[in-house]
RNA sequence: GGGGGUGCGCCGGAGUUGGAGAGCCGGGCUAGACUGUAAAUCUAGUGUGUAAUGCUGAAUAGGUUCGAUUCCUAUCACCCCCA
C-alpha cells in the first residue's frame, strides 16, 4: 500500500518505482491493459500473465455494475477470483462514462444518472455509491468518481465541472471505508486531477488533490482529442505540482510516443484501450514502426510480424498469415494481434524502466520516437 | 431436337417495362479513423476520365421511335419443361 521511487533519471523527470498493492508489487513506469468487462478482449489470463507479462490490469465499475451485477461479483468472492486473475487490478469509477456516454446521462450535484446503454434502464451513481460498488468489486486500486470533460471545453464549463469533481472527491474520501471487511484486504483510493486544458485550473486541481495524501494521484481529462502538445503541457503542469513521493497515473494515455513523452515528465502509470482495440482493427505497434496489417502490401510478406520482439506470437506468425486471418475474420487474428500489441507496450515500459535506472532514458526516448511513429 | 424463361457494373439481391442511371440495398475489395472500451466498430472509395454540367454503359449486333434497359429481329450464354 505504498509507492516508492527507487530512481529518478538524471537527464529528465522520469522515475522508476515500486508500488505495493494488496495483490503484489508493480514496477513502474507501467502500462495497464484495459479489461473493461473483466476481460482483456481476446486474451486469456494465462496470455496476460505469461505472454504479455502484465503486472496489473483495469476493469470498469459502470460496466461491471450493469453486467454481471455487483451481487455476482460479491458471491464470486471479488473480481480477482471471478476473473481468475491473482495480480493487482484497478477499477475505473465510471467517470469516463460520464464523458463517453454523455448523451445518455444527466449530471447533478448529487451524482450522475444514466440510461443503460444495454437496455435503457435508469441508474443513479453518486460518489458514495461508486465507493460502495468498487469496494464490492474489490480491486486493489479504485478511482474517485469524477467528470471527465470533453475537448474542446469552454473555460466556464471546465471550472464549474472541476468544482463538482472536487466536491465529489471530498465525498468519495469521506465515504471510503478502507477497513478490509468484504474481501479482507485494503484498497488504494486514487483522486483525479481535472481542469481540461487550462493551466490555472490544472494547478488548482493538483493542489486540491495533493492534500488527500493518496498513494496514487491520477490525471484525467486528457487524451480526449486535444493535440499532443497540449496533452504534454498539461501533464507537465501536473507533475510539477503533484507530490514526488506519490505515484502519478495519467489516465487513458496513449500512443507509444505519448507514453515515452509522459514518462519523461514524471508519469508512472498508464492505461489505454489503443493497443487492444487497434489490434482488433489490424494496427500493430513494433520497434520499427506502425503496421496496418490489413493493407494489401503484406499479402505475400512471410516474414515474422516482429522479429525483434520477445513475443513468441510475433516471432513465429508471419505478416501474410496474420493478414489472411484478418481477411477471413478469424477470431485468431484478434488474439494474435492483441497479444502482440500488449506485449509490445509492456516491453516498452519495461525497457523505459531499465533506461531510467541507467540514466539514459532521455536519449533512448529521442531515438525511439521516430521509429515508433514510422508508418511501415 | 421442340417449347418457355432470364441476361446491367467484382459478386448477390431489389427495382424500372417507352421519358432512362454510371442509381438503391447487401457482400467483397481498397483505404482511413479510433487514446480512463456503447467499438471483432465506424467512415469513405470501388466503369472510365484530360476530374467535368465529361465519356462509355442494362448479354452481343441490328431495327422501330423525338427518345430504348424496356418494343421488334437475329445471335450468344444460362435456367426450366418436353422428347
Amino acid at each position: 500500500m505504498k509507492f516508492n521511487v527507487i530512481h529518478t533519471d538524471t537527464s529528465c523527470q522520469a522515475r522508476a518505482g515500486i508500488l505495493d498493492t494488496s495483490h503484489g508489487q508493480i514496477e513502474t513506469p507501467i502500462f495497464m491493459p484495459v479489461g473493461t468487462r473483466a476481460a482483456v478482449k481476446g486474451l486469456t489470463q494465462f496470455d496476460l500473465e505469461e505472454h504479455v507479462r502484465a503486472q496489473i490490469i483495469l476493469a470498469n465499475t459502470y460496466h461491471l455494475y450493469l453486467r454481471p451485477g455487483i451481487k455476482v461479483i460479491e458471491k464470486a468472492g471479488g473480481i480477482h477470483k471471478f476473473m481468475n486473475w491473482s495480480g493487482p487490478i484497478l477499477t475505473d469509477s465510471g467517470g469516463y462514462q460520464v464523458y463517453s456516454l454523455s448523451s445518455m446521462r444527466k449530471i447533478k450535484e448529487e451524482g450522475a444518472s444514466f440510461s443503460s446503454h444495454i437496455d435503457g434502464s435508469k441508474h443513479f451513481f453518486s460518489p458514495e455509491s461508486i465507493m460502495d460498488i468498487q469496494k464490492s468489486i474489490g480491486a486493489d486500486i479504485i478511482m474517485a468518481f469524477d467528470e471527465c470533460t470533453p475537448y474542446p471545453c469552454d473555460y466556464n464549463y471546465a471550472k464549474n465541472s472541476l468544482g463538482l469533481t472536487h466536491r465529489w472527491l471530498d465525498r468519495c474520501f469521506a465515504h471510503f471505508d478502507n477497513s478490509p471487511a468484504i474481501h479482507n484486504y485494503p484498497q488504494i483510493l486514487a483522486p483525479i486531477v481535472q481542469g481540461s486544458t487550462y493551466e490555472d485550473l490544472r494547478i488548482e486541481s493538483c493542489k486540491y488533490i495533493s492534500d488527500k495524501n493518496a498513494e496514487i494521484n491520477a490525471i484525467g481529462g486528457l487524451s480526449v482529442g486535444e493535440p499532443h502538445n497540449e496533452m504534454y503541457d498539461m501533464a507537465g503542469v501536473c507533475t510539477n505540482i503533484l507530490p514526488k513521493d506519490k505515484a502519478r497515473y495519467l489516465m487513458g494515455v496513449g500512443l507509444p510516443e505519448n507514453i515515452l513523452e509522459c514518462i519523461s515528465l514524471g508519469i508512472d502509470m498508464f492505461d489505454c484501450v489503443l493497443p487492444s482495440r487497434n489490434a482488433r482493427h489490424g494496427i500493430l505497434y513494433t520497434t520499427g514502426g506502425v503496421i496496418h496489417i490489413k493493407n494489401a502490401k503484406w499479402k505475400e510478406d512471410f516474414s515474422p510480424i516482429d522479429p525483434s520482439s520477445d513475443s513468441l506470437y510475433s516471432q513465429n506468425y508471419s505478416k501474410a498469415y496474420l493478414r489472411h486471418l484478418f481477411q477471413v475474420k478469424e477470431i485468431l487474428a484478434s488474439q494474435i494481434a492483441t497479444a502482440h500489441n500488449l506485449r509490445f507496450y509492456l516491453w516498452l515500459v519495461e525497457t523505459a524502466r531499465e533506461k531510467i535506472i541507467n540514466n539514459t532514458f532521455d536519449n533512448w526516448k529521442t531515438t525511439m520516437i521516430p521509429k515508433l511513429t514510422f508508418r511501415l
